[in-house]
DNA sequence: ACGTTTTCGTGACTAAGTCACAGACGATCG
DNA sequence: CGATCGTCTGTGACTTAGTCACGAAAACGT
């Protein structure tokens, strides 16, 4: 990890949420938070290894994911500018062990803050205690809504979903079958076999580890199904 | 809902974490918390019906579960005695719609702390916001065991769990073969088939809205297997 | 060009969920 | 007491999802 000058609080500016905290606070942040900078492929966090900061990401995507013992993982949310990783920050403080991990997705920048940095600014902001909830309550609403999905959803329709939000403007995507069945806690084949049939019905295009859509509206239709 | 007087501040002595605040923090909850009292079956938070104060609980139980448009249901976590209903705070704070909701599943004696004076004690104890994120801690980790549950684990053996959990002293549970499937987040048909098979190993017996365990170690093996 | 590694395809099978309906139990009320 | 009604349970036939065991094809390095 590359850690820059500090009392360099021009990052601000990523969080809006944070732009009303008052003078001091900011120059607490500016003063006490690191700007780090992690190669893609890092792991931040994993069960009994936590973190020991608060981490904001400036820049790129951290998966947060949690891994089965058979070797299947399924994807919980991902953190990407702008937003926080706050959920490590209750697990840090209780000792729970947690059990997901996180993983850098892309080289990120991200903004950290040391506990004790982070209490302080709990205990004195009440900006600061709005955002730190606003925050969890986003992460929960993730959470809960992989619960419905996993356990009620289609997974022929799931796939679509994933296959729109990770596509980028020129409807590519690299990923291949194992990392969308990663993805969505499922396996291997299955996604296999109801990719090759969005194929059969000329919906996607596929070759080797890449994936591009022909028909978005056909997936919209199939991802908006209930 | 039945409110009991104010300023009796007795309760506190469930909450072992809450017995290091400041004699003024106890205070404040004495004065601001409510004792209330609720009959089983009642809704207390909601979609687009939040709950307006956190609620800590001192007797009976509160289940909290999502429930699909299909009609299938799935318990997220129970609060029981000496818990909290944290995770509606972070929920309260931010206008995210949550898509949980919690219900008393007895009669339930909880004590109501309203919102401003949740606020205060936020931001003038460093206790208190240790119970609050030990408590999101344990909430989180709730629900990442409901992921890794429902995304990864046999319906026998999550069932065989269940049944352990929730039968009493004597062995026995009252509930339904729907109320089942309804915690698991799996459909009757599935759950009758899996209960009449452990009749027929002679782990159980079965009769109309009641489950007698008879060999538990069977259960117990078959609850730990991978 | 060759062997190696990774990715993808497929058939046969088990597990879970859907649908439709039938039967069985228990409470209540003439 | 027996008829009736609502709830709960049983079951067969079918679809969807996951498992297992392969083998073939594509990219990669030397």
């Amino acid at each position: 990890m590359q850690e820059a000058a500090a009392n360099d609080a021009s990052w601000l500016g990523r969080f809006p949420e944070l732009a009303v905290l008052s003078q001091d606070d900011r120059d607490l942040l500016g003063e006490r938070a690191m700007v780090v900078s992690m190669p893609a492929g890092q792991t931040i966090f994993a069960p009994g290894h936590p973190a020991e900061q608060f981490l904001l990401v400036l820049d790129g995507t951290v998966r947060v994911q949690q891994s089965a013992a058979s070797g299947r993982e399924i994807v919980l949310y991902r953190v990407s500018s702008g937003e926080s990783c706050i959920l490590t920050t209750a697990c840090l403080l209780s000792e729970d062990s947690y059990y997901a991990e996180g993983l850098t997705e892309t080289p990120v920048t991200a903004v950290a803050v040391p506990r004790a940095a982070f209490d302080a600014l709990m205990a004195r902001s009440s900006q600061f205690r709005q955002f730190v909830f606003s925050n969890y309550a986003q992460r929960i609403a993730d959470l809960l809504h992989v619960v419905e999905e996993v356990a009620f959803e289609r997974i022929d329709k799931r796939l679509a979903q994933r296959l729109l939000e990770r596509a980028g403007e020129d409807g590519e995507l690299n990923a291949t079958h194992q990392d969308l069945a990663s993805e969505l806690g499922s396996v291997r084949e299955v996604i296999s076999r109801h990719l090759k049939e969005f194929q059969r019905r000329g919906w996607i295009d596929l070759s080797r580890g890449r994936i591009a859509l022909v028909e978005r509206a056909a997936l919209s239709r199939l991802a908006a199904s209930d």
